[in-house]
DNA sequence: GTCCATGCAAACCTTTTGCACTATA
DNA sequence: TATAGTGCAAAAGGTTTGCATGGAC
């Protein structure tokens, strides 16, 4: 099978980078890169398996994580972790490199979206504490607006809140 | 031992809580939030293990994962992710409530700052896609000000960057 | 032909759970 | 004394690693 074909040249991109690097271009790395370019999903270990599998390719786990390790440190793939137990990879090619995520508690999509304060925050950790930024993770949780529409409630733990009476 | 005397009122604002949702106020949950309320460091699991036994306490992990779980859930702590592959945990008591976290990629130092322009950063997901924020998460990595100063460098992942020239 | 990648299974680490026993109220 | 908590050990779940085999160049 082939890739979707908007992901052929992010794919050869990767391919040209591991020449670069001395390292086999190989068929389970480029059937990785494949599903990952393919696809502006946010993709776990075990979606990446299975859309490897349905390609028709054969693919062992510790393959995948090795893989995506190099995609990650090419920079041309970001890993999140949106607190669910398990990392997440998505593509940083064909989309704005650095944004930022919405998470909506209600049905788990995400929607992408940058906000140029995030500069202004950076420039204050310079200002303030002297700290030098690197790179900044943030998420926002909450309800999409479908969710927030259609009248979904998040549970509240169920407990009383003594904090606001202290 | 007697806990420290600033995190005393603290401990007892939680033994309330847990009388008032008819749990038991037992030793070991007494020991934990000891230990909690009484630093501002953010502990890992195995740090709050230590400290409960060297003030002479006996106590089994399970509890205390048991005992964060209520402590998270009364909101008088908060559990952070800082991509170490742990949690850690930090009370919300006699500091600010809301506040996001510098972390020195150089020494693990953990700086807290609030910026007013979070607000404006969930009042634009609300404008932009009527996404209703309920939480957020920001840490921003990097260097402090004294690794800065003290020259360290962060390893550059070894690997050339092709996203710059794509 | 050399070197590295792959697949599998085992190991690892943090966190959760089951259960017999103990402490709280 | 009834109810819920504790400790221990086992289980769970995601990720990493060791090693013999197989593929890339």
């Amino acid at each position: 099978m082939t890739p979707p074909v908007a992901a052929v040249p992010f794919v050869r991109v990767f391919a040209r980078y591991l020449r670069e690097q001395g390292l086999p271009v190989t068929h389970q790395r480029i059937a990785v890169a494949d599903v990952v370019f393919g696809t502006d999903e946010h993709l776990s270990v075990d979606q990446i398996e299975g859309r490897v599998r349905d390609q028709g390719d054969r693919i062992g786990k510790a393959t995948i994580y090795r893989t995506l390790d190099l995609l990650v440190r090419s920079r041309l793939v970001a890993e999140h972790d949106f607190g669910e137990g398990f990392k997440r990879y998505e593509h940083r090619l064909s989309r704005q490199p650095e944004h930022e995520h919405l998470i909506c508690l209600g049905c788990d999509k995400v929607t992408e979206f940058h906000s140029r304060e995030l500069k202004k925050i950076q420039d204050q950790a310079v200002a303030e504490f002297g700290f030098q930024p690197t790179r900044l993770s943030l998420e926002v949780y909450g309800l999409c607006a479908a969710c927030h529409e259609a009248g979904v409630e998040l549970p509240d733990y169920g407990l009383t809140c003594p904090i606001d009476s202290v």
